[in-house]
RNA sequence: GGAGGGGUGGCAGAGCGGUCGAAUGCGGCGGUCUUGAAAACCGCUGAGGCCUCCGGGCCUCCGUGGGUUCGAAUCCCACCCCCUCCGCCA
């Protein structure tokens, strides 16, 4: 399963140095590579051992003196074994933690400052002060804070009436969007519990561990994304080549612990424990991931732009690139009421790494050599940052909310959330 | 949660301590035959790793992890998963 990140940092390490660096992480490579050397010298005593042995026993009972000196054979076999599998397990453990290789065109930097702004809108004014979120939906009574904090803790909220409706709608018409690209999407509905194996095959472990809530006695796991869902879909599977691309669109609700951002964004719905989310995962072909990537971010827009927000596209650089991804790109939309560009998908191409970690293969034909589609993912989009940008958008002087035209439909034809309609 | 049955190659299905990485069938690939196709016949057909003088050599994998043995798909233990019945339940 490391396999293949093995092969990497052995054959090159200074390329995997350089990318580490580039990344701006922080990875164990040298232990690694220790490791990897010291587990081939013992694994290669091993098998030595281990053929004698097999030469011995072929064919049928063998003397006394051979039983006697096979013994001995086992007995090196098991201690070579044994100072074996603690290095295995180690250089195992550290291969996770190699991020991905990095396209070679994605721009260098740090982190979010130094992403290259692909496309930005011009930020749209209201004609009149425009409220935050917090206050539109406290106002409207369709956006409750505190009686989420009570239920379940900081960072969780309860949408109310036509809140709730309306998150609900837009979950409904971003799926038939996807549906309707003429691009073969399926619709998945997978659980929002996991099991760690799935996990590491998304990548999302080791790395994440401390974002991700867990019941370790049971293996549950809380999904921080559907993309981990969608990316095992296939684990441990050929998959016939006729059937690439395969694209999945899928909505569940994400959760994460957000230790390491504590303390950001603490007003509003803006970062939250648990939210909802309408997720992309394509498998393709390696040729193919370049211009899936485009298409997976042109749909991301694509949203925005039929519920009529301000776009900004930013490639990500180097140092703010996921894990997984080989290059990406951001999707954001202006917001009046909190005045800034709010992230509301992610869209990466995430090479091999996931499928090797996952083992999902295929075959260009029968007889051709297996290999790992490279998979993608995108949001499309991220739900409580779209109802942020939608109500603060669509809010109007008179303190109601407009409700986008794309979506009225399915909110059997309700245009606006008046003030007053919700309130307790 | 309780009782029982079972997990073997792409699939089906033998093997139950000694050349078994695994019979057989199906599927797939190549060939013979044919104007072409089908049928028939013949051959090939798992994955991963290490080493290589690039000819190949070797190792591992029969749900997972331990154990017994000179030797384990085969025996023992634990766990996981699936099926059937009972219980409980949206």
């Amino acid at each position: 399963m490391t396999v293949t990140v093995l092969q990497r940092v052995r054959d090159d390490p200074a390329a995997v140095r350089a990318m580490l660096a580039a990344r701006h992480f922080e990875a164990p490579l040298d232990r690694l590579l220790d490791l990897d050397r010291r587990s081939r010298e013992l694994r290669s005593e091993m098998e030595g051992l281990q053929a004698e042995r097999n030469r011995a026993s072929r064919g049928g009972p063998p003397t006394d003196a051979v039983k006697t000196r096979m013994r001995e054979v086992g007995d090196r076999i098991r201690a070579v074994g044994e100072e074996l599998a603690p290095v295995e397990a180690e250089r195992d453990e550290l291969a996770l933690w190699i991020p991905n290789d990095l396209a070679p065109d994605v721009p260098p930097g740090a982190g979010e400052d130094d992403n290259r702004v692909v496309r930005q809108d011009p930020e749209r004014a209201l004609g009149f002060p425009a409220k935050p979120h917090w206050e539109l939906g406290e106002a409207l009574g369709i956006l409750d804070i505190p009686r989420g904090v009570k239920l379940a803790g900081t960072r969780f909220y309860v949408l109310r009436g036509a809140g709730a409706a309306l998150q609900r709608a837009l979950i409904a018409w971003m799926i038939d969007h996807k549906l309707d690209a003429g691009l073969g999407f399926t619709e998945i509905y997978p659980p929002s519990v996991t099991r760690k194996e799935t996990l590491v095959a998304s990548a999302h472990l080791p790395h994440f561990d401390e974002n991700l809530y867990r019941d370790d006695d049971d293996d549950v796991w809380l999904i921080p994304t559907a993309e981990a869902q969608l990316v095992s879909l296939h684990r441990d599977e050929t998959v016939p080549v006729e059937r690439l691309p395969i694209r999945y669109v899928a909505h569940t609700p994400c959760f994460r612990r957000e230790k390491m951002s504590a303390g950001r964004d603490v007003r509003g719905i803006k970062r939250v424990h648990w939210f909802d989310k309408v997720e992309m995962v394509v498998l393709t072909r390696p040729e193919e991931s370049r211009a899936e990537l485009d298409r997976l971010t042109a749909l991301a827009v694509d949203v925005c732009e039929k519920l009529e927000l301000p776009v900004r596209v930013e490639e990500r650089c180097a140092g703010d690139l996921g894990f997984v991804a080989t290059k990406g790109f951001d999707v954001r939309v202006w917001s009046p009421g909190v005045g800034e560009w709010l992230e509301v998908s992610s869209c990466s191409d995430g090479g091999t790494l996931q499928a090797e970690r996952a083992a999902i293969r295929f075959k260009r034909d029968p007889r051709a050599k297996v290999e790992h589609p490279h998979i993608l993912n995108a949001s499309g989009l991220a739900l409580p940052r779209l109802m942020i940008a939608v109500l603060e958008s669509y809010q109007q002087a008179d303190g109601s909310v407009l409700i986008p035209k794309v979506v009225r439909p399915y909110l059997r034809g309700r245009e606006r959330i008046a003030a007053g309609e919700f309130s307790l």
